[in-house]
RNA sequence: CGGGGCGUAGCGCAGUCCGGUUAGCGCACCUGGUUUGGGACCAGGGGGUCGCAGGUUCGAAUCCUGCCGCCCCGACCA
């Protein structure tokens, strides 16, 4: 076997490493902590960009474009936001180079350095309410709505394909509200809309919460989260949504004339999900045979494979029932490659993650049927050639569903309540996942608990956040009720 | 940025301790043939500045010095 991949249990970080080399969704590049994007991890990037992108436009959304980058003195505008990123910014000093005097190669030209030096963003908030001063001068100009798909750069100490690396994709929305209430809507909406998004598509349960005060977005002054738990037990901070009040609107004095004609700060909300989600969806369904993937989002849905090879009379049959696939929005495969055998086909499909596999061979044609794989189960059934689109149409709809189940199993069982500190680090040892627990409300305390144990608040959930006791390590009583986890 | 491991063909590795023919093996690749319902077999073939730069030596993948990169585990973060 030439595409051994380590197993979950054996190595968690090398099965993920493992399944994102093989399958070939990412390449470690020539530049540190970058990666290349291939083909198949960039198409389920793709389709998980068309259904945002659709969701946003749905609510109202219009995309446009920003700067890569940013005046170094923008980032120092609003104190806390430039607190939050100092420590990982990529800066350009020049913008020439020249033939190096003294030898071969080139050298960056001294002469060319620049004035104000600039910032490749790690995110926009700052250019862009830099440039909404401009734009917004009345109540009538509001809400301001607007989302970019962009690449951001944060320079990060150590990374991981997908879930950290020093350059990567995402969008981020930037509003502008006229009303505190609205913003505070605005950002609930789009939280919401990542919590449909993760569960109804990428097949991945998420949990919808408020970030701690020391969790939160630098400039925010509430972070909506949400947050999934990933087959080794750890969350993965999913999507943020963040009210920012008038933060930004105030540093980057953008004011509007009311209807009384009462100048007033905007308020704002910026929002974002990245390339991390791609990580997220391998944690979190795939398995020692290699990529799963949600039929929502999976570039190919359906591969047929003639066995032991194509011939006229099996290929007639595949694409037949391609033809009926395609009539009905799903996307086929039809693997005619006559030098690789089927067994190898089978595998080579099945790291890659196609969620159903038709086998087509002459034995099959002879009864009238052909052989349906699914990747979630492994289960294989002989379908009568009548009606296979229909039962291929109704088992992408089983496994989506299936998925999400299973991924709803695994996190009801990998979450606990506990009322005291010994039983936390009892059943975090144990069987990690969430773990609720009462919590008074204070940085030390949370703090503290993540010194003591590496867990940290996840978030303060939505729902059921009433505390119902003191907190477990402080004995104080309880402000929340909130979800602890060690985390990515 | 600390601790550990590693860098030899596209991938996985042996050789390094103890310097000495033309640097090897498996997979992958190319050609031909035989095969073909779960990763086929046989034969032939191509592919290497041994991470980089210096040094020691008649001679360096092997010894010395410096640098770079990657992986795992921590700290920091989405």
């Amino acid at each position: 076997m030439a595409k051994e991949i380590t197993s979950r249990s054996e190595n968690y970080s090398q099965w993920y490493n493992d399944i994102v080399k093989k399958a070939g969704l990412a390449d470690h590049s020539a530049v540190r902590g970058c990666m290349v994007i291939k083909p198949l991890g960039f198409a389920i990037w793709e389709n998980m960009k068309a259904q945002l992108d659709t969701m946003f436009k749905d609510t109202g959304h219009v995309n446009a474009y920003f700067p890569i980058f940013i005046p170094k003195s923008f980032l120092s505008r609003e104190a806390k936001h430039v607190e939050g990123f100092a420590k990982e910014c990529a800066v350009v000093t020049h913008h020439r180079l020249m033939n190096d005097p003294n030898g071969e190669g080139v050298i960056v030209d001294p002469s060319s350095k620049l004035e104000e030096e600039l910032i490749v963003r790690p995110t926009s908030e700052t250019i862009i309410w830099n440039t909404y001063k401009d734009w917004i001068q009345s109540y009538r100009d509001l809400p301001l709505l607007i989302n970019q798909w962009a690449n951001v750069v944060r320079w990060e100490m150590r990374t991981r394909p997908f879930l950290r690396t020093a350059e990567f994709l995402w969008q981020e929305g930037h509003t502008a509200h006229a009303t505190k209430q609205e913003a505070w809507e605005e950002a609930e909406l789009i939280h919401e809309i990542y919590a449909r998004f993760a569960e109804d598509y990428m097949a991945m349960p998420v949990i919808k919460g408020a970030k701690t005060a020391s969790e939160r977005f630098a400039g925010a002054d509430e972070t909506f989260t949400i947050e999934a738990l990933m087959q080794d037990k750890k969350a993965l901070q999913a999507g943020t949504s963040h009210f920012l009040g008038q933060n930004f609107a105030k540093a980057f004095d953008v004011k509007f004339a009311d209807q009384n004609n009462k100048e007033e700060h905007v308020w704002a909300t910026s929002w974002g999900v990245s390339t991390r989600l791609v990580g997220g969806l391998v944690m979190t369904h795939s398995d020692d045979e290699g990529l799963v993937l949600p039929p929502k989002l999976a570039p190919t849905q359906v591969v047929i494979v003639p066995i032991p090879k194509p011939n006229e009379a099996i290929l007639e049959v595949a694409e037949k029932i391609k033809a009926q696939l395609n009539e009905k929005g799903i996307s086929v495969k039809i693997d005619k490659d006559k030098k690789k055998r089927p067994g190898f086909k089978f595998a080579q499909y099945e790291l890659e993650g196609v969620p159903v596999r038709i086998g087509i061979g002459m034995r099959d044609l002879e009864n009238n049927q052909v052989e349906i794989a699914r990747r979630d189960t492994k289960e294989k059934s002989s379908v009568s050639l009548e009606g296979a689109d229909r039962y291929v149409a109704d088992l992408l709809v089983e496994i989506q569903e299936n998925l999400v189940q299973r991924a709803r199993d695994f996190r009801k069982e990998h979450t606990s309540e506990v009322k005291d500190f010994e039983s936390f680090k009892e059943v975090l040892e144990s069987k990690g996942g969430f773990i609720h627990a009462n919590w008074d409300g204070t940085d030390e305390t949370e703090a503290r608990i993540k010194e003591l144990t590496k867990a940290t608040i996840r978030c303060i959930p939505l729902e059921g956040s009433e505390p119902d006791g003191n907190d477990i390590l402080s004995g104080q009583p309880g402000k929340h009720k909130v979800i602890y986890a060690k985390a990515y």
